[in-house]
DNA sequence: TATGAATGAGTATTCATTCAT
DNA sequence: TATGAATGAATACTCATTCAT
């Protein structure tokens, strides 16, 4: 009888060592051999559940962004679309507290983006979704559909923005003042 | 009897070649030799200019950004703070479309700044210039100091968000409409 | 309460996919993985019969050339040496036309030989008993004994050098005809 | 100014060490380490010339047919055309003392051509070419056409099953005697 | 007996960098 | 100033082999 499957742990595992060892190295610095020993692997351990470095680094984009979709979904519909903003936003700074590699590893994946279209697409279509979810809700508080397309598309930018400033002031910013002024600004 | 000094010819070549090779292979992949190559050198002709990969990184990082800081000198000073904003948004927008390499380098350049202390003073310190350049704009059409400060970092942050959905979307977007529209609403 | 014996239908199976995928792969080309997946067993199991590689090598060669001695007992002996050997051609020959990778799994195993004593003796082994089977056949038609050595040997060469250039044809060469008529030569 | 180039020295040191690499430990067994090592040269040194194992065992095997072709044409043409081929089997068989590596790394190639197209193709062509120049000593000789394309691939055959028994004697056998009464008889 | 999991020891290949000319 | 030649130090990836179950 064979050993029992680890894959349900070992990927977890594999995939969190591979966000610190990119966010520290950067994706094309990163090497398998560090992947490895940051997880407890081998390197061959590694090899065995992706089948080279750009099976992880793929794998590595899509769960960072599908966990960025996640967040998501936390925001809450209904009327007062800026109120509800502003909360959604006091829980993704509340969480951008920790999971330090986090936001460090996100660029990582905007450069990759930049020159590999494989990541673009993934890329593209979370800032889709993400623009789509904000629309929805100015939508739900009375906006029109094209101004609610546009809108969104402003708040995600300046979102987005924030958050870069943040991680070129090492996060040493008020991440989630700024972005509620911003965005009470914007729908004024 | 000394050969001429090419040196005010090769840089510009070199650092040229080397925006375009680190957009398409990204800071880490960049070879020397394609470098040198698209600069029509020899690796070691690439090396009596830079010591070595990091000085020629570290050389492109600046230019890069003091080539932004000079767009920020095109920030016209006067009242309607908001229309020089837009004429400046136009100005900068037109440049966005040529130079394709341009955006991608930056996003290299960003991701480095996660990861390399050195790489993000020079980041942070043109944000605080792009910032206080918005500010100065904004005082000197009657806003407080505080107020300003508050909203430059706004506008510099919708900015740059924008900038990474145009990049997202392959240029494929109407860069300067949005963030005139998103500046207007930011300052309305 | 033990379990059946399972060696003597797992060692034919593992050899017979072993000459598959070293024909292929070459001898040291071969992976044990492959030679597992052929035999439909694990890696592990292939493990169960033979301790190594190399044993596995030795142990399909030594079958390899068992097989090829079992084929000389097939010439008939009698007088007319020449036709009992034309009808041996015509056994051997017909056998060539099944087992494609039998022959290539030979030319491993001779270039084995030039850098593997072991594999050397066995292969000098088979030449030898080649060689005296041949002879004998001719002693009982009446050639003495130093001539039927020396024409044994000649005739060994040919088919040997027949064979050669037959799989250089990739089999598309009529074996029989030409063997039997350059030993119908060399009796004459 | 550059360095000369060494091209026209470097490249028969590489593939005589290759030659002698490959005899020792096969081809696939072969590191391009010691290949280097053997040649005076870094691992990165082999590469300026091959760019990678197959491009260097290709150019090995054909510059070996090659010097096999070369072989042939030192088959004098002329009346009493036993005697010419008795000559010829002289000068390959004191050839054959020298150059250790030669016939092994021969067999090799012949286990390579047992699974390699490009290989086997270079095989044949030697073969044919080998064929076609007895043949043509044959028919100079007053033999007709058709009969001197069967002889010579009986000679070709005996020789080359010669030149395998005397590998598998690790060279402890006459071949040039055993070759030239062989021929003698084929052609008697 | 049988196997999926795991790894140590390689191995081909690459590349920043140096140097002789 | 300029470069082809050369290499040391990596690094991704592989594979024979072992082991817990």
């Amino acid at each position: 009888m064979p050993r029992p499957d680890r894959s349900h742990e070992r990927i977890p595992q594999i995939l969190s060592a591979a966000a610190k060892v990119f966010a520290c190295d950067g994706v094309q610095g990163a090497r398998m051999e560090d992947v490895a020993k940051e997880a407890g692997l081998s390197k061959a351990g590694v090899y065995l559940y992706y089948k080279n470095k750009d099976a992880l680094v793929l794998a590595l984009l899509e769960q960072f962004f599908a966990a960025n979709l996640e967040a998501l979904k936390l925001i809450p519909i209904g009327n007062r679309a800026v109120d509800r903003l502003c909360d959604w936003i006091d829980l993704v700074s509340a969480a951008m507290q920790h999971g330090e590699h986090f936001q460090t590893v996100g660029f990582e994946f905007l450069a990759l983006a930049g020159r590999d279209d494989e990541a673009r697409k993934v890329v593209l279509d979370f800032y889709l979704q993400y623009q789509s979810a904000i629309a929805k809700l100015l939508i739900a508080d009375g906006t029109t559909s094209n101004a609610a397309t546009q809108k969104a598309q402003e708040i995600v930018a300046l979102l987005e923005g924030i958050n870069l400033l943040w991680m070129a002031q090492s996060g040493k910013m008020d991440f989630a003042s700024l972005a509620k002024s911003g965005v009470r600004a914007l729908l004024s």
